[in-house]
DNA sequence: TTGCATTCGGTACCCAGGTACAGGCTTACC
DNA sequence: GGTAAGCCTGTACCTGGGTACCGAATGCAA
């Protein structure tokens, strides 16, 4: 039992293949099994890890999340509320504060898109003198839908 | 000329006016200054800070600008992209792009929304004892469509 | 004019989210 | 069996985005 079998059971991916499939570092696969975004993967006789192939579909689902504004805890809880489908009251409730919360960031950043694309635009008649009136200040409709209080 | 005057031109907001009704910390509009993100703004005689009103919106917009998950970096392009509408072929470029980014983030978000309103739905036949066979991976839709190229 | 609240500039510190490095074991291949 | 590449744990460090604190100067009202 000390070496030699190929002990079937523990295959999976190394830690370098994971990072290099996900494109992140590999010392990032520690810190979020830290802060227990990814569970402990198996381990190998001798101590290495060995990861299930669909955690580099998991590390760009957290990668995604996160360029959408999400912290690391609030990942950690969309995953779990994804995880498991028949939540407690409270976890539903936070679902559909969620909710909310996305609904919101896709208004602010359909009014952004929507500036910027007036901006490809450039309904303007001169690049160096425009003269459209129509030129109010930017982004003016969003980040007001939410008067201060915050999500706290 | 020593005082008395109420100096018409000079007036306008108080750093601890615009911070108070912004919702944010005085420092970080000296911060956001420093940053480029505000405008040197005028000063009374004695070198007090006095913002122009609508300072306030826009600190808002830059607030959403971040919980929508934009750096402070690209904030500031955002906002001189929206500001001047006649840009610059390289300017113009960057907004399409932004805009193809920001349409990904749509996307997502949408996926992330769709999955959480399946478990508010939660669509199960038990709260502890679930049969439902439909119960796969969450999230999968998301993340897939960058491979691994990011921004820069 | 006195006095308290604000603001000034400057520097130091804090937190989240990583990333790097050191010294020692594993794995893989010849 | 030797050895290079890869991984282990642990700790230290870095960057972005702020915050806090300091002593001095201003603003404004009584």
């Amino acid at each position: 039992m000390t070496a030699g079998r190929p002990e079937l059971l523990m295959d999976g991916l190394r830690t370098g293949e994971v990072a290099e499939r996900a494109g992140v570092n590999i010392q990032t696969l520690r810190y979020y099994e830290r802060r227990g975004l990814l569970a402990e993967p198996g381990r190998s006789n001798g101590g290495h890890r060995l990861y299930p192939p669909d955690t580099v579909v998991l590390l760009n689902v957290i990668k995604a999340a996160q360029r959408l504004g999400f912290s690391l805890d609030e990942i950690a809880e969309l995953l779990d509320a994804g995880r498991r489908r028949h939540p407690s009251a409270d976890l539903r409730q936070r679902a559909i504060d969620k909710i909310a919360e996305i609904d919101r960031k896709i208004a602010d950043l359909a009014a952004i898109r929507g500036t910027l694309a007036e901006v490809v635009d450039a309904r303007c008649d001169s690049l160096t003198n425009c003269t459209c009136a129509d030129c109010p200040l930017p982004y003016l409709t969003i980040g007001t839908t939410r008067s201060s209080g915050e999500t706290e």
